[in-house]
Order: structure tokens, then sequence, then C-alpha cells
DNA sequence: GCCGTCACCTGTGGGC
DNA sequence: TGCCCACAGGTGACGG
């Protein structure tokens, strides 16, 4: 589900209302969320308070007193920040609660989302922060040189490569199909065929795409939500991604998969 | 180190 | 109505 603009947006409205909260209670009802042994990770949380919340890529970092715990939301993860007992579901797997009579819950239909605690000195240098690569949105001055010698190493489809997180953080598969639309690249050509000029185009147009997305506080195909009965205004942008017509050309988009994932694409105007 | 495949889970919608 | 199957926005483990 989140992709870099809807896990900013998650970001933004947390950092509204959790920062300074001290926790003082964790609920862990689905240990597999949890990657650290659950004593050491509830150990290491409680008692702390929520200093700021940072963002790589997908990833949530919210940073305490001491350390940080790491959140990947994955494809259904939603974070509600409600007063204590407020909510029940048997789709809810961590619950923080805090010292205001208020609590953090995290709900994931899928149960695919994960998080793990981290001491300060080892938040970038340890997995799974370590491997990610180039955040589009945080990166100022953005080396396209380097970006092209990754992605020319590559023999898979340039969809493939650009969903790979550890050369540019941030692109799911919303996203990927509408940059590679704006760059006019056809999703299934072979990364090491991609010229020096249109890695600079792509890099652009992703940068161009995820921060009017983050805008537009993300986009909302089924089920994703920043906070409860807040949605994505994004999916309005859209050009292919769950379309049936170019918007362009106008001819009839073509669907398919690639490293099984859908795929939308415009034969004519993508080449 | 790269690549393809599978696994992790549950809910939804279409076909029969 | 009920059953079965494919599919859904992500990532990591594993074997070749």
């Amino acid at each position: 589900m989140p992709e870099l603009p809807e896990v900013e947006t998650v970001r933004r409205v947390l950092s509204n209302n959790i920062l300074n909260l001290k926790i003082i209670d964790i609920d862990v009802r689905y240990p597999n969320i949890i990657e650290d042994d659950i004593d050491y990770f509830k150990n290491n949380i409680i008692n702390k308070r929520i200093k700021s919340i940072d963002r790589l890529g997908k990833f949530l970092i919210f940073n305490l007193d001491d350390g940080a715990f790491i959140s990947h939301l994955r494809m259904e993860g939603k974070y509600y920040y409600l007063e204590k007992g407020s909510i029940d579901n048997k789709h809810i797997h961590v619950v923080f609660h805090f010292d205001n009579g208020y609590s953090l819950y995290y709900q994931d239909v899928r149960k695919f989302g994960r998080m793990i605690y981290k001491n300060s000195d080892e938040i970038y240098e340890t997995k799974p922060l370590k491997d990610v690569g180039i955040d589009p949105i945080l990166n100022k001055k953005i080396d396209y040189r380097n970006i092209y010698d990754k992605i020319v190493l590559r023999s898979v489809s340039i969809k493939t490569t650009l969903l790979d997180q550890s050369i540019i953080c941030g692109l799911g598969n919303i996203y990927v199909d509408e940059v590679l639309f704006l760059s006019k690249i056809n999703p299934h050509r072979l990364s090491h065929d991609i010229k020096y000029d249109e890695v600079v185009n792509i890099v652009d147009n992703t940068v161009k795409v995820l921060s009017k997305a983050i805008e537009y506080k993300g986009t909302t195909i089924k089920s994703y939500t920043s906070s409860l009965n807040v949605y994505g205004e994004y999916q309005q942008f859209l050009n292919v991604h769950t379309k049936t017509i170019c918007p362009v050309c106008h001819s009839p988009l073509l669907k398919d998969k690639i490293n099984g994932r859908s795929t939308y694409y415009c034969k004519n105007c993508e080449v």
C-alpha cells in the first residue's frame, strides 16, 4: 500500500500529535510484527518519549530519548492516535500507550508490517536502513551519475530496478508506472539499455510525482489512510495506473505483469 | 552479487 | 448462497 508520499503523510500527521509523549506500556498482540525479541523491544521503548519522527524511503523512524524504533507499513499498515480503549478490532496488532490517556494503534490487515528497535549508533548503520538508497525527497542535491551507474548494471526491466529500494527509495508500484509514463519510457525496457539523459528524466519526474503526491496527502485506491478517515487525493492526477485510456494519445492502455506486479503503460507514448 | 521464485497474510470480487 | 481462485499498493529469504 503505502509508498513514499503516504508514509510522509503519516509522518506529518503523527508529528502533529505524539511528539514528547511518554510511552508507558506496549501491547503486542501479533508478535511477528516485531522483529526483535518482544521483551527487548518493550524494555528499550517503555518509559521513553518520542522526540521526533523521521522518514527514509518508506521507513518511519520514531526517535526516542535514546535509540529509535523503525516501522515499515508494507502493504496495509496504518497508525491511529486515539483515546485509550476507543478502538478495537482483530487487525490491531501493536498498541503504544502514552502518559496522556491516548494510545497509538498499529492496524495491519495483512500483518506484513514490521517494527524493530535500534540503539542510536546503529539506526543508519545496520539493516534495514543501511541498505536504503537515495531518498529523492530528502536529498536536495541528487547525484545522477551515481544512480545511472547503478541502473545500467542491472539486466532486469527498468520497472523492476526502480522498485529496488537500494538504488532510489520510496517508489512503489503506483508511482513507478506514473514516473515511467511521464518519462516516456516503456516499463519493459532493460535497465542496461537506459541512457544517461533518460535516467536524469526519470529522477526528475520521480521528484515531481512524489512531491505533488505528498502535497495531496498520497493516493487512495483501495485502503490507504494516513489516520482515521483521512484519505489521500493524488488519485485524481494518476495518468496510467488503474486507467484504461492514455490521456495523451487516447489509445487503450496496456496492463500486464512485470515481476508479478500489475503494470499500466501506453505502448505509443512509452517507447 | 544478481536474478527469479516463493512466502508472508487477509479480504474482496468474479466465475461457476 | 457457497465454494474456489486470482489478485491486491511490499519486501526478504533462498537456491541457482
